[in-house]
DNA sequence: CAATAATCGAGACGGTACGTCGCGTCTTGGG
DNA sequence: CCCAAGACGCGACGTACCGTCTCGATTATTG
């Protein structure tokens, strides 16, 4: 730190010397990363060499950036992540069919549901990668949901005993499960609605 | 089935010639890919030149009796694969706990269980794999799950106007995401009951 | 050793097991690499890479065989390395006018002298390269220059008290040196006789 | 030149604005470019990333004074050039043997030496420099010798016949070929004369 | 003295080649 | 005909330099 300001110092960071790196090449690697990841289907499909061409970067470019594949798609996740709001609508039922709406058929792009599953998919071979994005991504809807829940319970829509943590792995489980669609076709429109109203009315006599 | 022939039993099935295939490999083999599939943790963790290696076998033998990696995890997939049986006890209710609580840690041992999630890991780079899991695997498990609901309904512990797919999405899905476990820790003993309980009562004050 | 022979023994080496080597692919090799190295003119034009997609060979192939591009085209050099005859004429002035003229234009095609001068281009890169070169290809025709010296001082044709190594630089500096026609333009068609012409009179004044 | 101007004297060349070249960063860089010019044995040895490392300097700071390598490596070169002086002994021997001796070993340091052959190695990667070596170092002494040929002619202590040429070729051939000493060991010290001795004589019986 | 302008070191840029690894396939001699 | 061994062509890996291109900081001269 080599000023000798008075006054309140604002600057926290100095500036590195030597050329700055590439806002624009920060973009398009991380743009070519998700495209493949959608496009490819799958962690495996994305290939350093590959994102290189896509962006018009040299791979030396990536690599300063990243130590390695993994690292790289952890921080192109980054950039599928968005906020999740909180529905806050007439009824619980009402929001717990939204939020399992949406998160099935994610209501932005195609794009952003097939980088889910990819990265699923290459799961255990990059731990790292799958751990964060439960962290990050997954989590932060479950947590959605759990603060639903709470408010259902305190309003008295919902059970007073109910067990928060169980009801989430129903409505998460089977939510993300038919998403996966494994061979099932693809998700009917009022697949959600017959979930959370099954869920709620119980499936036994009393 | 190689008979040995005795007596005046006409050949049925003509041995071909030249050496017949070695089942010490057979089993060399299946093992070995059982194995990785299970510590690897994926699919991607499973070569054909690791599975060689492993069963102490040439990559040709492997290649000779199947195609290509995909076969090869099928046909090893077979040999997890075990009747499961219809449970039949006194309640609707005890019998979709013990359905639920098998699935989750499945009487066999670790192993077993590992591949199985190693497997829907590969998820998509083996469209063929996974059907055939889903087909031969996962669908009878599902059956017995169906049976079971259906014969709740008759018997009046469980309404008559549920939704056997939706109900069926809702066990498999808690359970299969809860075994998982992404990041959750091991399953508690008596989570498979409250799942079932949670599903029965239902979560909405009527 | 394996077997168990009996009479004079005649395989002195066994074949390795696992698919031999191709010798296709050693050919190919070679040849790019003779190619290019005379194409490109220099030992830096070679490229692995290069060498590997011209002769339509994986670069593993070359990596199996040589460690480095120093060794591969040390062996490329044996290609060109052939016997070069001592001529016996009827004079050994006309022998030594042979010689100097084979020399500078290689009776044999452009490749090969093209493929000389790339190597010694490269030479303190790669001193092995250069080492051997020198001892394979050079020696060899300085040696067969040094014969027919031998052969004129016994004839009488040459001076007795003729220093032979002295008059070996003579001859193979002018020839390799107007040959290499650093700037000069193509070596007229009189000059190897002029260059011997002076050296057997002299420049002297008796 | 620049010029401190002291004195009446009209400006006549203009200081450009801005801050002037550092003349340390010029002397590193030659330096340095010579150091590896000799060091390396090559002119593929010198990378602008060695020279600017090795002065201390950016590469920026190169690349602004010479456009490549080629030009550094050629006014490098003008570094160690001198004037190389016409000797008039007693004799056209003794002069001639003195060229050839001072050529071989230059009365200057081991570095200089080294350094032609670097160049000379280079070849025709770098035909510019080449040919701005032979214009700016070679040809001058060459032209030296060519005087003392001429001298001796005149003088009638060489044939009046003689192709000046031709003895260049032989003389120059034979020393540089000889000082390069492609594996033949150190020069002794009596090989000039020998060789100036060989040609004057002639080596066939008259 | 402030403005101007070319310099400086540092280091990121796109690119090429490196030598290695593992893949799935092919091709041997021997059993 | 099977088996092991291992070479084949291929493609991606991560590294090392290359010559070029920005940067902020420095250092002279000029208005």
């Amino acid at each position: 730190m080599t000023q000798t300001s008075d006054g309140p110092v604002t600057k926290l960071t100095v500036r590195p010397p030597g050329r700055p790196r590439s806002e624009r090449a920060d973009r398009a690697i991380i743009e070519a990363t998700v495209d493949l990841l959608a496009e490819e289907g799958g962690v495996a499909g994305v290939s350093i060499e590959a994102v290189a061409a896509r962006a018009a970067v040299g791979k030396t470019t990536i690599y300063r950036r990243w130590p390695n594949k993994e690292a790289l798609i952890i921080d192109a996740l980054a950039a599928l992540k968005e906020p999740f709001p909180v529905p806050v609508g007439d009824s619980v039922r009402d929001d717990l069919v939204a939020i399992a709406r949406a998160f099935m058929t994610d209501k932005s792009d195609k794009k952003r549901l097939d980088c889910y599953w990819s990265i699923m998919s290459g799961a255990e071979r990059y731990p790292e990668l799958i751990a964060r994005f439960n962290r990050e991504v997954i989590e932060p809807r479950r947590d959605v949901i759990r603060r639903v829940l709470r408010r259902g319970i305190e309003s008295g829509e919902l059970r007073a005993d109910l067990d928060v943590e169980v009801t989430l792995w129903l409505i998460m489980g089977a939510v993300a499960h038919r998403a996966r669609a494994w061979g099932a076709g693809p998700v009917p429109d009022d697949f959600p609605g017959k979930v959370i109203d099954a869920l709620l009315a119980g499936i036994g006599t009393n």
